[in-house]
DNA sequence: GTGAAAGCGCTAACAT
DNA sequence: ATGTTAGCGCTTTCAC
C-alpha cells in the first residue's frame, strides 16, 4: 500500500538511484528523455513519496512545529494564518500545538516536537517559555511571534505598540480634536505602558499639552472602559475625543457614553486598539488600530525559514506596525480610509483580513 | 546530533533491540534492573527517538492530518481544540492545512498529507470533497467534522440544527410567548431549512398554530436580521419573540427593534444561533443556542482514531446537540441557567468554551 | 548519464 | 531475558 521507488524503478527498467534523481532533483543531469518517461511512469502508479524515509535520510522533515498556547485565543488564528501562508510557498507543513500557559504543557510540547518531525519551531502568543535545555542542545531554530513575556528577547516578532498608539492619536488631532483623553490597559503589562508612551509621544508631537486629568486606568475589560469613560466626563473641561487601549474598554466607552446621552462620534470620538472582529460588528463599528497579527505570524515564519536554511543567527527584535482601520466611532469620513503603515507585500491578505466576518452556515 | 539507541546501547551495556524494547514497549518482559539502567542511561543521554525512523518502520506516525477550509472562520479554531485535546490524550499530534475553498488546494493538501506524514486525516468545515481518488487509494482513514457541503455522507460529524432550534422555540414558551416569529436562513442552505423545521416541530409539540405571517426570509446576514424584524414589527397581530436562525441575524434584529423603539428584552424577546463570541459582548448580550463545535471535534478525533486502530469500518453521520446559553435577550432569569443538551464528559471544557474572551495583551 | 551499494535509526522476527 | 539480524524507502557517495 504506497508505490516505492524500487517498483517504479522495475516498472521503468531504469535504477533506483536514476528514479529518485529524475522525481526529486531537477539540477541533477539527467538524460530528459529518461526523466519524462520516469515522469511518466510515476504519475501513471500514483507514486507518492514516503516522507518518513526521506526524513529519516536527510534529517530534514520540511515541517515545523507551532505552539501557541490556545488556539482559541482571539490572536492565534491569524498569527498561524501567517505563518501558514508563508510555510505554503515553501512547501512546509505546521505541526500545531496547545500549551495552555502551562510551562509543564509546553515543556510536554517541545519535546514531542523536538523528536524530529520538525525543523524548527514557532512560538505563537506564548506567554512564558519552560526551561528551555531541551530545546537548545536539540539545536532546533525557534522564533517567537507575538512573545507576550515582558522581556525583550532574541528571535521575536512583535507589535509596534508605540506606533500604533501615535496613529490613532494622530487620526484623532486630524479630525479637530485637541482633548483627547486616554483610558490606559492594565498595569504593569507591556504593551499598556508602550500605548500610553505612544500616546504622550504623539501629543508633545502635534503640541498638544499632556493633562493628567485626562488619563484613566484601565484594565482592559469592558467595564474597566466603561467606569473610566464616566469619570472622564466628569472632568472639569472634558475630552472630546477617547483613545482605549484596546476595543473591550473602546466599546465600554462606548456604551457608558450612550447612557451618559453622548452620541459616538458626533459627541464624543472614540477610538480602540486590537482590530478585534467585534468592532465591525457592534454599532457604531469601532475605528481601531489592528494588531499586526498575521504580519507577524507571516515575518516570524520567514525568519525561521531563514534560520532552517542558514543555520542559527540570532536576530534582534522586530517590531511590525500595525494599521489604523477607519470605521464609525470617530466620526471619519470612511471612504477616504486611510493607509498609513501598510507594507504593500502583504497588502491583498490584509484586505482579506479586514472583510467581514464570514457569515456562518 | 541527536542521541540514537545504539549510542545507549554502547552506554549501557545492552544490546540495540533491548534498549528499544526497555524504552518502548512496556509489555515486554524486560529485567527490571536492566530496563531502570537503560531508562537512567537514556535519560542522561537526553535521548529523544526519531520519529522518521519509527515511522519508516512501523509506518504510522501518530500524526493526523487536519485540512480546514480556513482557520480564520470563526467555528474553525474550536473545532480543531476539540480534535486535538483528544489527540493529547492518545500522543497523537496534528497537522494542520487550510483548503480556502478551492478544491485544487485542497487536492493539493490531501497529497501533501498522504505522502505519509499522517496516519488519517480530518476535513474541518469543508465546502466540499475534491475527487478524492487519491485519499481513497491511499486507505487513509478520514472524517468529517462540521461538514458543509449539503449532502449526507458517511464519517461526518455534524450538528443537530433541528434539535437546537427546537430548544431556543421550548425556551421562548416557557417564558410565556406564543407568538413567537422566525427569521429564516439564506435559503437553500441545509442548516437553514433544519432550524426552521425545528422550529416549526417545537410549535407544534407545544400546541402553538403555526402562522406564516410570523416567519421571514433572512440570508445570515445583520441587514436580512434587520429588515426582516421590521417586518415583523408591522404584523397586525405582532410577535413577542422572535428566534433568528443565526447570531448575526438576531443582532439585525435587536437593533432593528431599538430604532423602532421597543427594549430588547421588555417589549420583545429575542434569541439567536451559533453562540458566537460577540453576543457576550454585545447590549443585550444575546441568549443563543450553541454550535457545539468543540464537541464535533472531540468527536470527530474519537472516531478517526478508531478507524486508524480497527481499520476503515465507516459510520453513519453523527448528530451532536448544541446547548442553549441563556443571557439577557430573552428576559429569562441567567441565574437558572439551563443546561439542557449538556454531556457531562465534556462538562468542564465547554464552560471553558463559556468564558468571557482573552483579555488581549 | 546511469547503476550499485551503503546507511539514516528504528522495530520485530528469529535465535539463543 | 537478551542478542543478532534484516529491512522499512529513500538519498547519496562512489564507480563506471
Amino acid at each position: 500500500m504506497g508505490v516505492t521507488l524500487e517498483e517504479i524503478a522495475r516498472a521503468s527498467g531504469f535504477s533506483v538511484s536514476t528514479v529518485s534523481r529524475a522525481l526529486t532533483n531537477p539540477n541533477y543531469p539527467v538524460n530528459e528523455v529518461t526523466r519524462k518517461r520516469i515522469t511518466e511512469v510515476a504519475r501513471a502508479m500514483g507514486y507518492k513519496p514516503n516522507m518518513a524515509a526521506r526524513s529519516l535520510r536527510t534529517d530534514q522533515t520540511n515541517t515545523i512545529g507551532i505552539i501557541a498556547d490556545d488556539i482559541l485565543s482571539p490572536f492565534v488564528p491569524p498569527i498561524i494564518r501567517g505563518i501558514q501562508d508563508y510555510l505554503r510557498e515553501h512547501d512546509f507543513l505546521s505541526l500545531i500545538v496547545n500549551s495552555d500557559w502551562d510551562p509543564d504543557i509546553e515543556q510536554d510540547a517541545i519535546n514531542a516536537l523536538i523528536s524530529r518531525p520538525v525543523d524548527g519551531i514557532v512560538f505563537a502568543e506564548s506567554s512564558h517559555l519552560a526551561i528551555n535545555d531541551n530545546l537548545r542542545q536539540s539545536g532546533k531554530p525557534y522564533v517567537f511571534a507575538h512573545r507576550l513575556f515582558g522581556s525583550t528577547i532574541a528571535n521575536s516578532v512583535v507589535p509596534d505598540d508605540h506606533y500604533g498608539a501615535a496613529l490613532a492619536v494622530r487620526h484623532l488631532v486630524g479630525l479637530g480634536h485637541q482633548r483627547i483623553a486616554m483610558i490606559k490597559g492594565r498595569e504593569g503589562w507591556h504593551s499598556a505602558s508602550r500605548r500610553f508612551a505612544g500616546y504622550q509621544a504623539e501629543l508633545a508631537a502635534q503640541n498638544i499639552d499632556f493633562d493628567p486629568a485626562l488619563v484613566q486606568q484601565g484594565d482592559w475589560e469592558y467595564e474597566g472602559g466603561y467606569s473610566a469613560a464616566r469619570v472622564l466626563f466628569a472632568v472639569a473641561s472634558p475630552p472630546t475625543a477617547i483613545f482605549a487601549a484596546n476595543d473591550l474598554m473602546a466599546l465600554g466607552a462606548i456604551c457608558a457614553a450612550q447612557d451618559a446621552g453622548l452620541r459616538v462620534p458626533q459627541d464624543i470620538a472614540i477610538v480602540g486598539y486590537d482590530n478585534r472582529e467585534f468592532t465591525r460588528i457592534v454599532r457604531p463599528k469601532i475605528t481601531t488600530v489592528s494588531m499586526p497579527v498575521y504580519e507577524m505570524g507571516h515575518t516570524a515564519a520567514k525568519l525561521l525559514l531563514g534560520q532552517i536554511r542558514n543555520g542559527q543567527e540570532d536576530f534582534e527584535e522586530i517590531q511590525i506596525k500595525g494599521r489604523l482601520f477607519i470605521r464609525e466611532s470617530c466620526g471619519a469620513d470612511v471612504s477616504q480610509q486611510t493607509v498609513e503603515g501598510l507594507d504593500p507585500a502583504t497588502t491583498s491578505r490584509r484586505i482579506l483580513l479586514d472583510r467581514d466576518p464570514d457569515p456562518d452556515r
